[in-house]
DNA sequence: TTTCCCTGATGATCTGGATCAATGCCCGGA
DNA sequence: TCCGGGCATTGATCCAGATCATCAGGGAAA
């Protein structure tokens, strides 16, 4: 893990501006409106910056793997990240994606139970899960928010299922690209050029298909117009409502 | 739906015996110490009370369909209930499978987002999710317990993902048995000759297979003397070590 | 008792996506 | 400038599991 640990000041040169302002930097965080963070008001943020750390990671670092003590919990404010499980013969299966605004850690009990690498150069904010615990338990909001975006990632989690179990190449594909598109759209990025940061592999990996199909299929949406592939790892949605009919598997 | 509703006495004939005995329903509910109900003190159990309704079904019978706005919230108390969420044209999957002490309605929002369907004859406790957020309101342990639940359940669809995108036929049968027994266990019953009470056609919809490979997985499992099968839809786990191995991939 | 229906088991064949293999491209380092 | 490694694309072939088809058992109704 080559990735270093910045203490207090945040790595994002707005955010430090901003602070410069007179601002905490929480109170100037851009993804604050994004993340559990929201749950506290304003003037309690200074407890969540005594026990916050930032960090950040460079592209295919490690942040934890599977299977270590779970101490801390993370929210990601830049990048993207991924989260995977491994069999013992090596076949790999990416449970998720996570951009800037989400949380790490939800899931996991005394151990992680997956483990997460940053996809791009990615920024987080680290919290130690025990003072966090206590702060929660000083702030019913913030266990609340913590319940609404359990029960949300439930429902994706269903989703996922549901692709997994029933889906073709075709419609896994389709169903990926809309889903990172409307992910985007949500924490306030472009939804139409969607970036696609990780590789055919890790897509492969998350869908349950190998690079080739994954390759095979965006050819194929390509060659029939639906979308186009820009440089720089985007990609184009030319035609929704066919992109939409493909995913729900009409 | 067949299913009739009961006011008040709970149809559990053990349980109105205890209820006779001075007890209140729910504190001699069977399953309380499973459920979200445990959250509560003996002492505010009044208040459960006046807000729940029993409710009983026949096999076959729906509770709930997808997309209906979801005005209750259940706990099953007695038999096996499955959730299923279905593509256009007619494709299923089944996304879980319940038993007594099981929550259902963590993951959804306005609206069902999967269908539910009795798999045995079952009795439940059903609460207008209105009057169980009030109650949760007022009781922020009934809160913390459901953040609990949401979390091991998030944990336990990582586990699904990674069956539906990773495992063989014969890993996913093998899992599955094992779960079904660790569940069972988990709840009190016998782990070892372990109830299957659902179709094969319902499990291959869990699965992401077809029926027929189900069948011919389990005869495979039967032939190598792993398993073997009684009557009346159990399963005896002759060698359950090899049976983790396979589950596990190696 | 017979008939019907539903579920599960099993055989024969087919196919979507995996596997194996080769090539091209881009980028970074010498 | 050239070389090497990683990633994406594309082609050829293979195979696990799907699909299609049949049959056996067992419970319910007549």
């Amino acid at each position: 893990m080559s990735g270093s640990e910045v203490q207090k000041p945040p790595p994002l040169a707005k955010a430090l501006y901003r602070a410069r302002q007179g601002d905490s930097p929480c109170a100037a965080c851009d993804v604050r409106h994004l993340a559990v963070c929201s749950a506290l008001e304003e003037s309690d943020l200074n407890e969540l910056e005594a026990i916050l750390h930032h960090t950040q990671l460079s592209a295919g670092d490690t942040l934890f793997d599977e299977g270590e003590p779970s101490t801390n919990v993370y929210n990601l404010t830049t990048g993207c990240l991924k989260l995977y499980k491994l069999l013992p013969d090596g076949r790999r299966q990416v449970t998720g994606f996570l951009f800037a605004g989400d949380f790490v850690g939800l899931a996991n009990r005394d151990e992680y139970i997956y483990s997460a690498e940053a996809v791009s150069a990615i920024t987080l904010c680290r919290f130690e899960k025990r003072k966090l615990d206590q702060l929660m338990h000083d702030h019913i909001n913030f266990e609340r928010r913590l319940l609404g975006m359990a029960r949300f990632e439930l429902a994706e989690a269903q989703d996922q299922i549901l692709m997994l179990g029933r889906k073709t190449a075709m419609e896994r594909i389709s169903s990926f690209i809309l889903m990172l598109s409307e992910r985007a759209k949500r924490r306030g990025d472009p939804d139409n050029p969607v970036g696609l940061p990780m590789s055919r592999n890790d897509i492969g990996d998350y869908l349950g298909l190998t690079t080739e199909t994954v390759s095979r299929t965006i050819t194929r949406l390509r060659k029939s117009g639906t979308i186009s592939l820009d440089t720089d790892h985007k990609v184009i949605i030319n035609d929704r409502e066919a992109l939409v009919e493909i995913a729900e598997g009409y």
